[in-house]
DNA sequence: CGTTACCTTGAATATGATCAACAGGAGTGG
DNA sequence: CCACTCCTGTTGATCATATTCAAGGTAACG
């Protein structure tokens, strides 16, 4: 409902000037390592990044795409981060997804060329735009750009196995001390505070995403604060005792991917 | 608990006497329009075969691998069902996802070289495993292939977002409906009845994937037959309203992946 | 400075978990 | 073939947990 208001969409592309646009390619991005160009020459790196769309930030409430929309090719997250969501039959915004810094969106839209959520933005956020076709055509030239694409793939269901895993967990308590560990060691993983971090998304998005109601969410922040847990102020998050959260939401799949064994 | 009798692994490999062979040849298998080789020529339907090992039937109980296991390759099941589970930190078998024949497994450790999640079999079940570092070279000579193994993992990170989906909705009826609904399309799909089918998997295990107990899930099956929407006794299960079904569990992402609009 | 949206808290209600008992098949061995 | 046990599934009663409805508080924003 928020964001009927497309006419304001102007072409985002090249708005940036040359001496930025030097610092925004592949060969300088910090996040490198857990991107596509793993692997990598320099050479080819640079053929990579020749493709890539860097348009300007995206602000709050900004869509990415739409369910339902023709997929044209994959974005990854530079900076801030979005939510993937779909609507409803009784018209009710289901969050899939949140996605930080270096993952990929709109891997779910390969195989049948229609992306099934819409993405939105949950602060000013910056995402590389990667077209399909082109990327397509270069994994034939480039041997580890396929291996890596094929990688994040592996990791995404993996990631995606996890999150099942979690939602199966029955309690509000398990399911939150879950999703902040889970934030917590992509944080982590990202050179970020894994203790200390601003949630991006409202209580209300938090629930959806856990199968929640708000008030429970709210409840359940309010009762780990009182244990000790964590210290929670509106949107800013310090946890205390991860050790006590990761008992807790011991519904992991692998300890190591939650980065704290 | 129930399998450590793992004395009575033998190779199964090459038990099979030459003209069955025959009839498990890639060429002349039935689910070949889900599996790796669509789009792929004879003859190199005929090169992807020859790296495929296909095991003598696993029997109820038996694992295709488990947690932990060094990555070797993928599966895919020809007949009958497994489920893929982890164990949590309290020593509860989690249920993460069921498979039936031609659905991939294990590609979720592509990424990282180790399964995370141990897959037991359900009933009698015939399944095709391609070791992956031999796949990978094939990829490179085959592009059809390629882009097959990318379509079928883009798939299955939609099927996965799909599952957040369903398990993010809270009432018991809304995730048993999903379930069969999900059970059914996919039967669909594979040429066998959307209405009536048998579960592989008993109530207890249906329970741990949706995250309930195994009373609430029995009892949701009893309301759902009082109230007409099926029938049901033990394994045996009769779908006698679809549209009603799909109005309870109308938390699925797309209904083309249902198959019910 | 006032409005709005978001968050928190409280009380009542509904839903599912747990504990307990029982029914009905499947399999076993006589 | 029958009697037996074991296992799975069903149903009932009670209790715990989360939802809902309601109200109030607080930061954000124009």
């Amino acid at each position: 409902m928020a964001d009927i208001k497309q006419g304001k969409i102007k072409s985002r592309e090249s708005q940036l000037s040359t001496t930025l646009k030097d610092q925004l390619r592949c060969q300088s991005c910090g996040l490198t390592p857990l991107c596509l160009p793993v692997g990598m020459s320099e050479a080819e790196t640079e053929k990579l990044d020749s493709i890539v769309h860097r348009n300007t930030p995206y602000h709050k409430g900004d869509h990415l795409f739409r369910q339902g929309d023709k997929f044209k090719g994959i974005y990854v997250i530079t900076s801030g981060s979005v939510k993937s969501y779909y609507i409803n039959k009784h018209g009710e915004e289901c969050i899939v997804g949140f996605y930080l810094p270096g993952e990929l969106i709109g891997l779910d839209a390969i195989h049948n060329r229609v992306y099934s959520c819409s993405v939105a933005v949950l602060e000013t956020t910056s995402a590389c735009e990667v077209p399909f076709s082109q990327l397509q055509s270069l994994t034939s030239e480039i041997p580890s750009l396929q291996h890596q694409l094929m990688c994040l793939l592996s990791k995404e269901v993996h990631n995606d196995c996890e999150m099942v895993a979690i939602l199966a967990s029955h309690s509000a308590e398990e399911r939150l001390a879950s999703f902040l560990l889970s934030l917590s060691s992509r944080y982590k993983s990202r050179s970020l505070s894994a203790l200390e971090f601003n949630l991006s998304m409202s209580r209300t998005e938090i629930a959806s995403f856990l199968g929640h109601a708000v008030e429970t969410v709210s409840r359940t922040f309010s009762r780990f604060q009182e244990q000790g847990l964590l210290e929670v102020n509106r949107k800013q998050v310090k946890l205390l005792n991860i050790e006590a959260l990761a008992d807790l939401g011991g519904n992991t799949l692998t300890s190591s991917t939650t980065g704290f064994p």
